[in-house]
DNA sequence: GATGGCAACAGACCATCGGTCTGTAGACTG
DNA sequence: CAGTCTACAGACCGATGGTCTGTTGCCATC
């Protein structure tokens, strides 16, 4: 609860945002992007949806922030994960296969606890980037820039065999086929009731880690052989 | 102009659902899928909206034989370019690296040729398979386990070394990032923008044939990397 | 401490969407 | 020619994202 009615300072107007951020993040982990409702979100934060579209130029730029917060989060979370074995003593003399699956493996599964990056992610082409000002249109991609660039950086600390050219070809490739592939691993009620009814069917069902795990280990194998 | 006021007949039925989907596609030539709404559609056509629906159950229903259609056509498509330099004479010994060129670059190329077959790949999972029935889903998917297989056959009638299993995980990731590139290659004006903007960022940009075919290489070499 | 102005805010409003419902009218059947 | 069946049109529905108008709480000035 907030201490003050109608926010006037630049703080208050901040506690607003977040709570807006907050309360779309907590919808989100109960219902996909496509139905979280403007009217619905600000029935929840206690504000007129007039007022949240005051603080938010729509509901578009409210899902934009929250995915490139979360794209941070995630970032830092792949370096720490991917850092830690390397802390430890004879690591250093893995070979390239060793540190394809463990960044592949890394990679899937920092992504796997993190179901709303992975939404938002699939949504972010298709969806969250229409209906916006260039303005947030060029806040977005200078950010999106600027952790690709730190992304970057943190995959050649395991996998340098890739150059910089190779790991920005991966992490574009990898970014795709995630969205993708969380898109076909959380189907439409009737695909699911399809699946479960025919299986001859089922087989073209995919479960997200294990699928994209496969995919990514591919890519980056695909990657290490052009550049012999 | 059809000869006849009321379809009374199965003839006459199928003359009207040939209408709505050809109609739909011109519309689809000229706007993306999601502005492609039931009011134009029906407008165009010359029916009332609750006509349309007469014959197809929903907007996404229409969509999704249009984009089953298109699938048998490419496929087919595919075959005939895929099989036209085999007939020549001496390709037979063509290398491994030379096939996964030509596969890839014929792939590409019959996709480039096909806009609205790309825009409604990349539409599928996200859009187009959502307020569906099972109904339509099962036939829908029934339709699209046929196409794979043959799919699958033509595939390895150039790459044979990819194995069965190998030519379906292709399939599987091409036709996911034959979706993502196409969105990402058609970004909202806002994007754009922001791209012919700031020459920093127009580094995201992607187009779709180059890099479609850059990506589609890395995956076969990885594929058949994996294979050894 | 009263008062004026300003911006945060709520709620009515708008066009549009996909889809349903009801009544009409056109064509075949007896 | 009468009757029925149904293809069809148009009014209608709830919901959406977003705008507009007016009010009210808060702070500065007097």
């Amino acid at each position: 609860m907030t201490s003050f009615q109608r926010a006037r300072s630049e703080e208050q107007r901040a506690v607003r945002r977040e709570a807006i951020l907050e309360t779309a993040a907590a919808m989100l982990a109960e219902m996909p992007v496509a139905e979280l409702s403007l009217n619905e979100l600000s029935r929840r934060v206690g504000l007129a949806k007039s007022n949240v579209l005051n603080y938010f130029e729509s509901r578009e730029a409210v899902l934009l922030e929250l995915l490139d917060t979360q794209m941070r989060d995630w970032t830092r979370q792949l370096e720490d994960a991917l850092a830690v074995p390397a802390a430890g003593d004879s690591v250093a003399g893995e070979s390239i296969d060793e540190r394809v699956d463990r960044l592949a493996g890394t990679v899937v599964a920092t992504l796997a606890s993190r179901p709303m990056f992975c939404a938002l992610v699939s949504a972010q082409a298709s969806v969250l980037e229409h209906n916006i000002s260039t303005d947030v249109a060029l806040r977005f991609k200078r950010a999106a820039v600027a952790d690709f660039r730190d992304l970057v950086r943190v995959l050649l600390g395991t996998l340098p065999e890739l150059g910089e050219a190779g790991a920005e070809r991966f992490i574009a490739a990898a970014s795709m086929l995630t969205g993708a592939i969380w898109t076909h691993a959380n189907p439409a009620p009737a695909i699911l009731a399809v699946y479960d009814q025919d299986p001859e069917l089922a087989a073209l069902r995919m479960e997200f880690a294990a699928d994209l795990q496969e995919v990514l280990e591919i890519h980056l194998r695909g990657l290490l052989a052009g550049r012999a």
